[in-house]
Order: structure tokens, then sequence, then C-alpha cells
DNA sequence: GGGAAGACTATCCTTTCGGATATTTGCACC
DNA sequence: GGTGCAAATATCCGAAAGGATAGTCTTCCC
């Protein structure tokens, strides 16, 4: 599989392609030109030579079934028409193989992880530099499926936001090991009633209903 | 900033370049022949035309302290002298911003996860196709961290080792929201007593101390 | 020295959990 | 029709959790 592609590689220094990058048809639907067009440029330059633009769903809809043949489509979360993930669907149903990947301001894991149940082939941050897109794009036409790391790492999220004391973090730990009270009380140095009392205080600025549902938030929220 | 682009585009066709791809000095270090020589040419026709290969950590090494100047260096983690991770602490120690990769035939996640917490900038398996990898690699060399999707999404993990049934599963999922006995029965359509039984056999085939013990056990194997 | 505030402790009481044991129901299989 | 099995239900009991209220003990500030 490797040994043959001698042929490829003269072809490479006297044709501008970069093997995957050659020949690739993209489809970038954003409603921002500035975007738009900065990617489609960079693109350009990268070898990903056939680049088209629309601004909506729709024309990107028209344009798939008239044109059709896209290598990768580029869909904007935010753009007319999408209405969240169902424009997504719509696009992945008329694209059958072809790779969709939704590019997008925000960078909240649950999106990118729906996203991508939602049959996204990848998801790209509208912050990420345009070098870098353009790798990402070659990864997910390479057949890939791409997220950028750090939104993938579990989410250090809105940490802190509940602001619990000491002495509750630690009751809140030991409760997240399935500790009872007497335990934590025991381990802490604390008598347990002390221990009960953590427990409902620090469940109250949890929003918990009980010792568990508390545990689960703290775990959500990586508190623990 | 991409409407400029028109000098860029005419010096792409007539000297190969792929931008980024071009003038990449790139190291491979990897004991198997087979291996390198595959990467090293795929990725010697993707327009990364200066590849160095080595077998071992020490000419690795070595090559980076005499030659310097490599805009990535991968390493398999497998390889004679890695010992571990300790060999990519020490190279990450002397290459200083040149991103280096980890690449490997496992692909567990806590691996990848401390890999990259020990400096990696990114992660490859032996697994993802010669294709995947060089736009990976140029990912790296455009600065960010790479690690394949399906290994960052919450692990499967032992998944299903524990055999609950479906009554069970459906109980632990309440647990996990903080209900009440009295509650998921309401909400299952089954007497309290009922949900009390479920819990507890469900708890001990999680080898869980109690009902919080329980949620916290099926959050970390992705259960519910 | 007298508050004031925060962290901890003490009682009391009701609800819920956790565990043990026994009984019923429904269903599949021979 | 009987047997076997799994799910669901019924009691009973001690232990824990959850809530309320009041009391102690620092510490810090005026």
């Amino acid at each position: 599989m490797m040994y043959d592609r001698s042929t490829d590689r003269h072809s490479f220094n006297s044709s501008a392609t970069s093997t995957q990058s050659s020949q690739s048809r993209i489809l970038i639907a954003d409603d921002h030109d500035l975007i738009r067009e900065t990617i489609a440029s960079f693109l350009g330059m990268r070898g990903f030579d056939d680049v088209e633009c629309v601004g909506t769903l729709d024309e990107a809809i028209t344009s798939v079934e008239s044109w059709g043949n896209f290598d990768m489509v580029l869909l904007d979360l935010d753009m007319p028409g999408m209405n969240g993930l169902d424009g997504l669907r719509r696009m992945v149903a008329i694209c059958g193989d072809t790779p969709v990947a939704i590019i997008s301001g925000t960078n909240k894991f649950d999106i990118v992880q729906s996203a991508i149940d939602a049959g996204a082939r990848g998801f790209i941050p509208k912050t990420m530099p345009a070098k870098s897109i353009s790798a990402a794009i070659g990864f997910m036409i390479a057949g890939e499926v791409f997220a950028p790391y750090h939104i993938l790492q579990k989410a250090p999220e809105s940490n802190e936001a509940f602001d619990l004391k000491p002495r509750e973090k630690q009751v809140l730990s030991g409760l997240s090991e399935g500790l009872s009270n007497k335990e934590i009380a025991l381990k802490l140095e604390l008598h347990e009633v002390t221990v009960k009392l953590h427990v409902k205080t620090l469940s109250r600025k949890l929003n918990a209903r009980n010792r568990t549902h508390a545990a689960m938030i703290a775990r959500d929220h990586g508190l623990v």
C-alpha cells in the first residue's frame, strides 16, 4: 500500500498537489462573510483548490443537491436555517458518505458531543487558526472524526461557581466515595452531627436534593 | 489578510509547497522498520520532505541534539529506551518548543491522557491510516494538541461487565438523578420495596457500599 | 470588654435506607 | 399439571440520613 507511491511522488512536485488536498471540493456554509472568506482563501493556498461558499443552510442544501460531489461540507452552527442541530441532521441525511462538520464559535463540550452524535464528522471552533483548520479538514477528509483535544478534555467547567467552604469540599469529597456521615467524620476528625450540617448546607449550595444528587453534581462539575 | 493571497496561489502551483508541509523536518523514532518506513514514505509524498528515522530513544536524542531544528518528533511508546513515559519526558525536556508526539499500538484512554499531561503534543495510534497520520502531524505542527476523537470519548470502558438486569439499570438511572426509592418507584410504576430490592442487588453487583457510591461508580463507567 | 460572625457541637424528631427473610405472581419448559 | 426461575411484593427492624433549633467556642473587629 505504501511502496507503489512513486508515481504520486513525481506528480507532487510538478502539479501542486498535496495528494488528499488536491481535487477536493469543499463547501463552506457560514453567514459571516469574513470567516467564510478567510477559511476559503486559506484552504485555497493549501491545496484545497475548489471551495464553494454559501451563507445559509438552504443555499448549502441546494448546492449539494445540484452540484453534489463535495468531499467535505462545513456548516456554521449559528447560521440561518440551522435551528440547532436539526440543520446538521438534514445535511447529513442528504450528504450520505461525504463528511459534514460543524464550525462554531461556542466550544461547549456538550455541543461537540451531541453534534458528533448527530452525525457530524467533526467540530471546528472558530477560534482555531486557519492553519489548524485546514489540517483538521484534511484529517476529516481522510475519514477520521475530528474534535479539538482541549474541549474533549473533561470539562474544567464552571468550577468554583458554588463557593463551597474548605470543610464542605472535604465532606463533598467523602460523599463522592460513598462514605457515610460517620465515616467522613472519622476521616476529618469531626463529629457526625457536624458532617450532617455540612452535608445539608453543601447540598443547598449545589441545589441538590440529597447526598447522592450532590455527589453526582460534584462529579459533573469536576469538583471532585 | 485573505484577499492578497493571489501571490501565494501562484507560487503554490509552481513550487510544490503545501505551505506548512514544506520545509518541515520530522524525526520518527520507532524500532519497527516497517512502521517507520511506511510513515516516512507517506509523509514524503505529502510534502513533508525532510524525514529522519531512528530506532531507539538514544538515537533520537543524539539526533535532536546534534542536528536539532526538527519541526516535529514522533516517539514510539514501546521503543527501546523509552521506559514508559520517562523517555517522553526526557525528549520533551530537550526539545523545547518543538512538538513531541507519542505513537503507539495501544489506545488506552489513560495512557493518552497521561502522555499529553507529560508534555506530549499529541497521540497517534498505529492503527490510524497513514493519510490521517500525516494530517494529524500537520495539525500538531500548526501548534495544536492532537488526539483521536474515539479514544477521548468517555471511555466505553469495561461497559457491561456488571451484567445488570434492565430493571436494575432503570433504578440505577433514577439513583443517579438523586431520586429517593419512593420517587423511583413512582416513576417506574413499581413499589418502593421492590426498588429497595433492586438497589440492594445492584449495589452488590457494582461492589458499591451504598446508593451514593453506586451512582458514582455508574457514572465513572458510563452506565448512566 | 462587648458584640458579631463563623465553625463546630448537642438534642430531638421524622423519614429514608439498608438488610434479612418469606411470600406471591408470571412465565417458560418439559 | 408440575417444576423451575425470575421479578415483584410483603413485613420487620436497626441504622443512617435529613431537618430544625439551640448552645458552645473561637476569632476578629470596634
